[in-house]
DNA sequence: GCGACCCCATTGTGATCACAAAATTCGCGA
DNA sequence: TCGCGAATTTTGTGATCACAATGGGGTCGC
């Protein structure tokens, strides 16, 4: 049997192609591609220890859902952020997620409560070790385990695909600048579920993504289009490029 | 060279991937498939004359995109619409429908609503011959033909998903019951949209969602509901099963 | 007559190979 | 030293084959 380094340990019964995806999916939520970089398929089946049918199913299907792109040289990479798609993906985190969050608290128990609470706090552990890659998972669990608790496939569906159009830019902002800042509307999320104030998680959401979109936005973008939108290098390298 | 049937005629420069890819999508969105049908790989490459291979490709594409369904028998099929779905669907179209229909009248021209009542006109031409096809076909280009204009691609991609998921459903409905029946809120649509008020634009896709859903939930659902939700046949037979 | 069981056809998955197009590299010439 | 072009490498696409699992159909036993 050949060496596989990632994406092993497929629980029994997962395709191989199932296994790659989840790989480059998570990698890409965490951030671990930088927009603009290319990805090959033989060089992620190398990578991964695939051959390259898995890798390229993976790969289509995360085109499929945005997360990654193919130009017209049939070339695949990680898509770049502009203002106007960064607006965008603002516009529909705001329409869906608040509401998400609504229809989660009627289901919502004690112990759901719990669980998002020792979540938080290991976003807060990450943040203080300076981890970004801790702080982006414990980010999008935080998100996720209230907006699954809604039941509605269908807008958790669309809000998945949202979030994994901005991963890669998330991690350049949060890669660049400190995270300490950040005020915690987690926290105000929270009481307000405890207090099954409806109302005030709806705005506790949506102050959590204006602040963490606009502190994106205006420091990456303003970034990015000052200095030349033509082919820039990109300072930022990937946690795990080939390890 | 091979005698191709379907997915033909691709445009110089696209891939048999892609052609096979768009036909099935505009089958689905039109109602080609019946819901519960299974699609098997080697099937739809005999049919449409092509090897599995882009078959395969545009099959795990469309179920990315949530058309097409895998169960854990790895069988491929057309996904079944349920109550909770249905609602969903619902309130994921008049969330933003509506708004992208909005942002698209300030960007529209004279001519874009020209073009938009033709459209509307050979919807009309197509449900006075009782042209379910056409009838679907027509409505899908009217509402995506505003929606484009908004130059909101995020957006669009999400409606476009939704549309993709109850595309087979709409069929069932149209197939089964007489639409000229429904009221004519494009009229009011292309009314709006020449005196420039959005709200009434955003009243007018609304009602136009609304009845069209609640016209296919009520009689479809409560008819799939009390005829016993195991297994049952399908009366709807796709217009070229196998022609 | 009816049910259980076995066999075989069919399914999706994945590997490997051939191919054309594109990008990169190398070398030649000015 | 620099620019341009040809050769080579690398890319995604698609075809074909092998394989394991599933499902259906037919047959044998009761």
């Amino acid at each position: 049997m050949p060496a596989k380094r990632a994406a092993d340990a497929q629980p029994a019964g997962m395709t191989a192609h199932e296994s790659v995806y989840r790989t480059l999916r998570e990698r890409i939520l965490i951030g671990g591609f930088a927009p603009g970089m290319a990805v090959t398929l033989r060089g992620l089946a190398d990578t991964l220890g695939v051959s390259v049918m898995p890798v390229r199913d993976a790969v289509r299907r995360l085109i499929a859902e945005r997360a990654l792109m193919m130009q017209d040289n049939r070339r695949v990479l990680v898509p770049e952020m502009t203002r106007s798609k960064f607006n965008q993906v603002v516009f529909a985190r705001q329409s869906m997620e608040p509401e998400l969050a609504a229809r989660a608290l009627p289901s919502m128990t004690a112990s759901d409560i719990k669980a998002l609470q020792a979540i938080d706090q290991s976003i807060d552990r990450a943040m203080s070790k300076g981890d970004v890659e801790g702080y982006m998972r414990g980010n999008f669990q935080f998100h996720f385990a209230i907006y699954k608790l809604a039941r509605n496939d269908m807008l958790l569906g669309l809000v998945e695909s949202v979030w994994l159009q901005f991963g890669p830019f998330m991690r350049v902002a949060y890669g660049r600048y400190d995270t300490s800042k950040l005020e915690d509307f987690h926290q105000a999320a929270l009481k307000a579920m405890r207090s099954g104030d409806e109302a005030g998680l709806r705005a506790a959401i949506a102050a959590d993504i204006g602040q963490g979109m606009s502190f994106i936005g205006d420091e990456v973008l303003a970034h990015a289009e000052a200095g030349g939108k033509g082919a820039r290098t990109h300072a930022y390298v990937p946690a795990r490029a080939a390890s």
